[in-house]
DNA sequence: GAACTATATTCCTCAATGGGAATATGAATC
DNA sequence: GATTCATATTCCCATTGAGGAATATAGTTC
C-alpha cells in the first residue's frame, strides 16, 4: 500500500466520516448509511473506494457486508488513522456521527450481526 | 483551512516530495526543480496548488519566489506534516531528495538568496 | 529600452472522481 | 420459485486534476 493511496482515501469528506465511524468498530453498509444520512449508492461506492486502496476489509455475513479497518494495518496507515482521530475529535460533523453511532448501537445489536431487518 | 484541503495536497507524489524538502526550510522554485529533477511547469504548478490550499506561503525576492511552510500552521497541518515526516523517513525517493538538498545547499547559499544565476 | 532570468499562466488532452438514477446480483424467506 | 432484502454495478454527466508546449509577466541587468 502506497502512502499516496492512503491520502487519496482521506481527501473526501464522506470517506473521512466513514473512517471516523470505522475507528469504533466494523459495521455493515446500511448502518453507515443510517449514521451518515447518505444514500446507498454513495455509501457503497465510497466503501468500495476505501477497499480498493486497502483501507478497509470486508466480510460477508448472509446478506450483509461488514466493513472494518484492516486487521493488520501498515505502519503508515496506523499513523495516519491516529492522526486523523486527533484532527477530527472536536469537529462537529464527526462528533455528530459518533453520537448517532452511540445512539443506534443498541438497535444495531438487537438483531444478530445487523439490525437492518 | 479544511482538513480535506490538506489531504488533497497530500495525495500526489510530487507534492509529497515538495513538502518533504520544505520541511527543511524554504527554497525558491528553481531549487525545487533541481532537487526533484522535475520540469519548471510541473514544479511551479504544484507549488501553486499547495499555496491555494494554504500549505505553503510565498515571499518575493527580486526575480525569485521563495516558498516555505506557513509561519503559523494550524494544529491539523502541524499534525499531518509531522505524520508525513514519520511515514516518509525511510522511503528511497524522499531520502534521495534530501540527499540532493544537502549536496546542493552550499551551491544554493553561494549567491545570496538563490544560487541559480 | 533591450535582453535575460525566474516564474506563472494559458491551452490542450487525457484520466480520474463524485453523485445520482436505474439496474444487477446474490442470499434469505415465504 | 417468486419475493424481499442488502449491496454492488453500470451509465450518465459535470468537475477536477495532471502533464506538457507555448506564451505571458515582471523584475534585473546591460
Amino acid at each position: 500500500m502506497e502512502l499516496v493511496n492512503i491520502y487519496e482515501c482521506l481527501c473526501d469528506l464522506t470517506r473521512l466520516r466513514l473512517l471516523n465511524v470505522l475507528a469504533h468498530g466494523p459495521l455493515c453498509v446500511c448502518h453507515f448509511q443510517e449514521i451518515l444520512g447518505e444514500p446507498q449508492v454513495k455509501t457503497s461506492k465510497h466503501l468500495a473506494y476505501l477497499r480498493s486502496r486497502g483501507l478497509v476489509e470486508v466480510e460477508r455475513v448472509g446478506n450483509w457486508r461488514i466493513y472494518g479497518l484492516p486487521a493488520k494495518p501498515s505502519r503508515e496507515l496506523r499513523a495516519n488513522l491516529a492522526c486523523l482521530q486527533d484532527c477530527v475529535r472536536e469537529k462537529a460533523v464527526f462528533r455528530r456521527d459518533l453520537a448517532r453511532l452511540k445512539k443506534l448501537s443498541p438497535k444495531f445489536a438487537a438483531t444478530g450481526p445487523c439490525g437492518c431487518s
